[in-house]
DNA sequence: TAAAATAATTAGAGAACCCAAAATTGATTC
DNA sequence: GAATCAATTTTGGGTTCTCTAATTATTTTA
């Protein structure tokens, strides 16, 4: 079974080999703030495994399952990403948040965060919905006209 | 610097503690699914971090530091099952999820997810617009009424 | 092409987990 | 009080991941 730590390494390869071509221990060994001995060793234990195919001193290539675990990895973190961003939480931290996220969420979970985005972007309703969310977010209070159609009095109300 | 399985650990001895009114190495190592001898290490490992207090073959109790930890843990952990649970996600993957990702999601996120349960409990409208998502998600049909504002043709449309 | 610079690997070690099996302690029962 | 039983701890070992320092290979440059 794959590890979170070697889904980090594939996902950075992948990348890497996406971006240039290739890939260079220092490189890896830059990304993940690691040493490069580190990434020497992971590399071993990854070719072993059958994730990758390594050979000293020269390239890293992924193999058809070291590529499957990269990508969906990825797609999890870009899922995950989006849905935070969604929900209003800043681009760094929802990058930060992913990273760690993407190596545990079941697939129900994963599917439910797929879904909303979908949701709100395919809704326009949704999208004022979500407006009314932000704004509570960030200021803590409610939108006008949007209490209007709620019980609440429509005074600016601040949530305790 | 706490680890995540410390947070574990210490969530688990915090809950036995609420329960019972103490703690038997027996207990968490049901609890957590680990052997017994893997509980006294890690209790002689947190008694040294200052997180408990431990005696060999008696009690164990948590310092104010560990208390800390533990209701933290705890606190977070709720706060990221109710909302996945609002969002649909059934209770045991929404437990699942809850305590993997407890122990990483920055606060910025954690915020975030706290003020949209509020919104959702505190919104006529978000329930009701919440209940759209929820039937989205389940049929991966829109509801018609919905549709009639938004600028989609109000047919039950699949999403691709 | 030989020396210098850079990159990568190996060697050795440590931290944080985990386990099974053996030894010990504490509690129960006769 | 001694024997038994259950709970706990110790011992010895394994995995995954990390590091620094030393070594080796490759590339660059003079």
């Amino acid at each position: 079974m794959v590890t979170e730590r070697e889904e980090d390494y594939l996902k950075v390869v992948h990348e890497l080999i996406e971006q240039k071509g290739y890939v260079r221990v220092k490189d890896v060994s830059k990304q993940l703030d690691v040493s490069p001995s580190s990434v020497t060793e992971m590399f071993q234990r990854m070719d072993d495994a059958g994730y990758i195919n390594y050979e000293k001193y020269g390239g890293v290539t992924l193999t058809d399952s070291g590529t499957e675990i990269a990508k969906s990895t990825q797609k999890k973190h870009g899922v995950i990403k989006d849905f935070l961003e969604i929900l209003g939480v800043q681009e760094k931290m929802a990058d930060e948040d992913a990273c760690k996220i993407e190596h545990v969420l079941t697939s129900d979970t994963l599917d439910t965060l797929t879904k909303f985005a979908d949701f709100i972007n395919k809704n326009k309703e949704a999208a004022t919905w979500l407006d009314h969310f932000r704004h509570y977010h960030e200021t803590g209070y409610y939108i006008d006209e949007y209490l209007i159609n709620t019980n609440q009095c429509p005074i600016h109300k601040k949530k305790k």
